[in-house]
DNA sequence: TCGTTTCCTCTATATTGTAGAAGTAATGAG
DNA sequence: CTCATTACTTCTACAATATAGAGGAAACGA
């Protein structure tokens, strides 16, 4: 594999949001998902600006959907994990629970 | 708290290495430590360059030991993590638990 | 003293993270 | 049917992290 082969950490919140979410996964969701669990503000730069960084590395892929019938309702692009990005979010999990394995912390 | 309040991939992994080695963390240990057990190469200017940003935020202390009897036995940097950077790997495990939590993942 | 070893510092660059303004496509009110 | 409003995405620019490896410094032993 070139480059790095495990994740940013907001890669990594990234692509356990799009696991999260499935189907309705898109800017916005992803955006509320991450902060609604982790507390922590997220512009939607990063978001996208993550997310297209991940397209490109193959671990995601986006696909534009219909238009809604709402006020604004303008068609979304849905995003997905690949198989490899589920691979690399695997990698990076695994190498830091052999880190944790066996440490005494306070939120484990 | 100024910046982020939470740890890049590599200063997460950083941290976790100096709690599971105690007094004998240093460059070298550290470095050991985590090739070992994440199986994945390791520069050890990377390993510096991080735990000098780590002190600078303050969630790690450095201090010199003794040359020790040895070929080559030089004086060592000890590092050792403080509780502002216990705090700090704390919130980002609690983080990525949060995003994990109830999914199904191969390595969980 | 000098060669060898162990460790640390420095320099330079690539990759990630971050914010927010600006742009685009849709609806609904009037 | 035009326009204000809404929902969403793209762009741009910059800050912070990650990474490699050459080179320098301090110690020992011969």
């Amino acid at each position: 594999m070139s480059g790095r082969d495990y994740l940013g950490e907001f890669e990594h919140i990234i692509l356990l949001a799009l696991l999260r979410l499935g189907e309705r996964a898109y800017g916005v969701t992803v955006r509320q998902e991450i902060e609604q669990r982790t507390q922590r503000e997220v512009s939607i730069g990063a978001v996208y600006a993550t997310l297209e960084r991940l397209e490109s590395k193959g671990y995601v892929r986006s696909r534009r959907g219909d238009p809604t019938p709402e006020r604004g309702g303008r068609s979304k692009r849905f995003f997905h994990i690949t198989g490899t990005g589920v691979e690399a979010v695997d990698r990076t999990q695994h190498a830091l629970r052999q880190m944790t394995e066996g440490l005494r912390l306070a939120r484990g």
